[in-house]
DNA sequence: AGAACTAAGGTACCACAGTACCTAATTTAG
DNA sequence: CTAAATTAGGTACTGTGGTACCTTAGTTCT
């Protein structure tokens, strides 16, 4: 049978405790502020609710009532952050030219991304997937040091051919088929790729994107 | 004081031990083959080492003798499946047409990907992804519902301006600036993205590629 | 003011990845 | 053939995410 007498005098003996009970929006902003110092100066991974609940003059158990794992109290609190920035980021630029408004939009993800010093969190990302490290296993046949040059390949094949100037073709292009086949697997709600869909890629986004650089017959 | 003086007479009523202690190739094979086998009926993550260890017959122990992870030796296990397969793949396909080389190379990705019930596994590294769920953040803006649906409108503007034809650009390249973005962010060694490297994706990358839907000045 | 309810505090627990440390079988060197 | 080195077997432990369950402070209803 739990001890639980004694509470009433390890209360006074319990250093700080201003005999005031946090609750609802005070509570809630007290961690997320916690969690939100925290992540700028801790790895991910070295982050731990127990920290969190530390920092935060409470418990696991509080945290995981509010958000159901720790993803989603870091997500919280970056939120917090960066809801005024993401408002701003709705508006639509325009500029008076496609390119400018492509170069005023990622300028302002540019900026939207440092504000949430998003070097640290999507090492995080790229560490979890490092982890798994299937990722190493596909980068063999999908990323750059393969599959960029085997598209370099081709072009090579194609301007023999006579189909294509290869003067004109920037480095980052040889890499795209394999951005669209990666972000094909990575895509959150995608099912098993099939040939169809690859076809498609090809067909409807790949040649044309390339027919850019193809000689006119 | 361990009890191990028992396990003289243990040996005999412990099941099936042949007496015959597994080594080096011979072990390795058994646990590879059964981390295979548990590997296509189970969800990465329910997969534990325990399982792994006793389904080979052996423990934990002897398992992270030799491979430092569970990925680790997720992979292992995959690679011997795959091995033959990654040979065909390193051939280049010539089939006398940039387009036909795409298909022929993405056929074999395909069977590739086929072959190693990569639903499964990649439904783990999208859920690894998920649970870390910045990813949920982040697709606000990056991802179909916010970023694709801005660029088409910069192309509608675009059109409005008569500066391109919408009618031949195909749904799939409005989604491209968000793949190149996401790109970047997963990419394996990437570094913090700096507006230099956003501009260059601009100006060599995407313009050259939606050019080919300009119209003619 | 007091009863009933709500939400926070707190402790202990589980499962699983990974480690420490031991014993025991098998191989290899002498 | 025996001793030393090697490597497998086995148990128990730590750390962390997450849960169960209880107690207690504070709020709200009557």
């Amino acid at each position: 049978m739990p001890n639980y007498q004694q509470n009433s005098h390890n209360k006074s003996l319990k250093s700080d405790h201003p005999t005031h009970r946090r609750r609802g929006q005070e509570l809630e902003q007290d961690i997320l502020k916690a969690t939100l110092n925290l992540v700028q100066e801790t790895k991910y991974e070295d982050l731990t609710m127990d920290m969190i609940a530390k920092n935060a003059q409470t418990n696991k158990t509080v945290l995981y009532r509010r958000w159901s794992s720790k993803s989603d109290i870091v997500i919280a609190a970056l939120r917090t952050q960066t809801t005024g920035l993401a408002e701003q980021l709705k508006q639509v630029p325009n500029t008076g030219s496609l390119a400018g408004d492509f170069h005023q939009l990622f300028a302002q993800i540019n900026t939207l991304l440092a504000t949430l010093h998003y070097e640290n969190l999507f090492g995080l990302m790229r560490e979890r997937l490092g982890g798994i490290s299937i990722r190493d296993y596909f980068d063999k046949f999908l990323q750059q040091n393969w599959l960029s040059q085997m598209v370099r390949i081709f072009f090579k094949q194609a301007a023999d051919r006579g189909e294509i100037d290869l003067d004109q073709i920037d480095e980052s292009l040889y890499d795209l088929p394999a951005f669209l086949l990666l972000n094909r697997i990575y895509a959150p709600h995608s099912q098993a790729i099939d040939s169809a869909q690859l076809n498609h890629l090809i067909d409807a986004v790949l040649m044309p994107m390339y027919s850019a650089f193809l000689k006119k017959k």
